[in-house]
RNA sequence: GGCGGUAUAGCCAAGUGGUAAGGCAGAGGUCUGCAAAACCUUCACCACCGGUUCAAAUCCGGUUACCGCCUCCA
């Protein structure tokens, strides 16, 4: 039975979806003005493991992301970049998409943009000006927090703290046409030279939060499973989503809200964001690092917890999925000597490691507690690749097994060895050589492959070799 | 000021009452012509102080350090 920690409540709940069978989640996705940083990759890491593992529990599963195309930051970047803001909203769009593809992010059921759905945005904002919980001024609609009764319920902030919070803002010109500090906008009326659509309170743009609100409705439907996102929008962004959809539809917007921790970096262990200058995009990480091994170093610390962005942590994530890749192809190798059939003892064993996975997954998703499973599973894995008599079946489904384990951290361990006709050639000569106590020779074959970045190992079961 | 998070071996990191998972690195061993890979063994006074309890990393109180949200941010 699957628990997750819920924001909302602060506590782990069971979960249970609205239709059973089938999960729908809402991620919020980036602004698409820039590259994103490796912050944003980790979000998008931890909620497509989640994914993957809802998945792997028989799940269908529904997912929506959106891409933010619209506001000042893509204004300010094809200004920059002397261009328009659909150009830059294009150019990030397909440069979120290559980085997603490097890290194994499965494509969202659909990307919803926020320019695709401005006519949605005004029929929403327009009901809460109707229901009197929003006000027009000067081209601006703003939403009246107060008159939400359960406004501040996701950040557990009482109103109080939060209107001292927000009266401390210094944007002055804003704060003095909004009836309440802590109202937010849904509507901004347009700048001069801004882009815009007409709306029934003059030309405009939407404001924030409300994107979100109207993709999650048109595309998942009033009471979603999941939404998730990074813990720093949980105040205000979601909390205001919240809000809006909350009185559109008079309905609970979704049952279990799920935020990711921050990477951090430094030896304080800051938060790594754009503000503060000290981030990596997600493209110089993966021009500098083996991409899976990105992956799986994100996939790998709990969603909730920090991130620790690190060289040694990446290299410590290679070398377990080098550790994964050898055990897989030490069991193909015994494919050639394996005998017909299938051996129930071993795969009784196999199975039993399939329930302590998902003992694990189940609480919150502990990545960490699947990962040891899976490390003694490899253990269980290589014992069998030694065995004298070993069955074809068997073989071929522990191989499974395990793709589909680490599979659900977004590690794919690729195809079978294929055996080059020029390596086993040589493997050939040097058995002939060692054969003849001829080492000198053999040793000379093997630096010679080693050279070209290939490894033999000679076993009981003849001599494999592998990539570096 | 309000709300929240983190502190476990050289490093990463599980673990909400019963005496410390797992990985990397290290040490020893088996196997090997030598290697490689694998397998076996080994490696922790759980930030500090006090309390509750037969029993606490785990509960309670306090202290310290660092981080985050309260303003656009995954």
């Amino acid at each position: 039975m699957l628990k997750v920690f819920n924001t909302l409540t602060r506590e782990k709940e069971t979960f249970k979806s609205i239709e059973p069978g089938k999960v729908r989640m809402y991620v919020c996705g980036p602004t698409v003005y820039n590259y994103i940083h490796i912050g944003n990759a980790r979000s998008a890491v931890a909620f497509d493991t989640i994914r993957r593992y809802l998945e792997f529990s028989g799940y269908q599963v529904d997912y929506i992301s959106n891409f933010t195309d619209i506001g000042e930051k893509l204004a300010r970047t094809a200004t920059a970049e002397n261009t328009t803001v659909a150009a830059v909203a294009a150019k990030y769009i397909a440069a979120v998409n290559e980085d997603s593809a490097a890290l194994n992010i499965e494509p969202a059921t659909y990307h919803p943009r926020a320019t695709e759905n401005i006519k949605e945005i005004i029929a929403l904002v327009t009901d809460l000006v109707a229901q009197g919980m929003a006000y027009e001024v000067d081209g601006d609609v703003y939403f009246r927090a107060k008159k939400f009764p359960e406004y501040g319920k996701l950040s557990h902030q009482p109103l109080s703290e939060l209107e001292v919070g927000a009266s401390q803002r210094t944007n002055s010109e804003e704060t003095a046409r909004k009836e309440d500090p802590i109202d937010f906008a849904l509507w901004k009326a347009a700048k001069p030279g801004e882009v815009f659509w007409e709306s029934p309170w003059g030309p405009g743009s939407p404001g924030w939060h409300v994107e979100c609100s109207v993709m999650a409705i048109k595309y998942l439907g009033k009471t979603i499973d999941i939404h998730g996102g990074g813990e720093d929008l949980a105040f205000p962004h979601h909390e205001n989503e919240i809000a809006q959809s909350e009185t559109f539809t008079g309905q609970r917007f979704a049952n279990y809200w799920l935020h990711n921790g921050f990477v951090t970096v430094g030896t304080d262990d800051e938060k790594m964001s754009k503000s503060l200058g000290n981030f990596v995009t997600a493209h110089e990480a993966l021009s500098q690092f083996n991409p899976q091994a990105i992956r799986f170093f994100m996939a790998a610390t709990h969603y909730r917890r920090p991130l620790r962005y690190t060289e040694a942590g990446l290299d410590d994530a290679l070398s377990e999925i080098q550790r994964f890749k050898i055990a897989r192809a030490n069991l193909l190798y015994r494919r050639k000597d394996a005998t017909a059939g299938n051996d129930d003892a071993i795969d009784g064993q196999r199975r039993l490691f399939v329930d302590q996975f998902k003992d694990a997954f189940d609480d919150d998703f502990n990545v960490q507690n699947g990962l040891a499973v899976i490390h003694e599973y490899v253990r269980f894995m290589n014992k069998y690749a030694v065995n004298p008599n070993v069955k074809l079946d068997t073989l071929m489904a522990l191989v499974a097994q395990l793709d589909q384990f680490v599979g659900i951290y977004g590690v794919d361990l690729g195809q079978t060895v294929g055996l080059d006709a020029e390596v086993a050639d040589l493997i050939v000569k040097r058995n002939a050589a060692r054969a003849a106590k001829d080492y000198q020779t053999s040793d000379e074959i093997r630096d010679q492959l080693t050279a070209a970045g290939i490894i033999l190992e000679d076993t009981a079961q003849g001599t494999r070799w592998r990539r570096k």
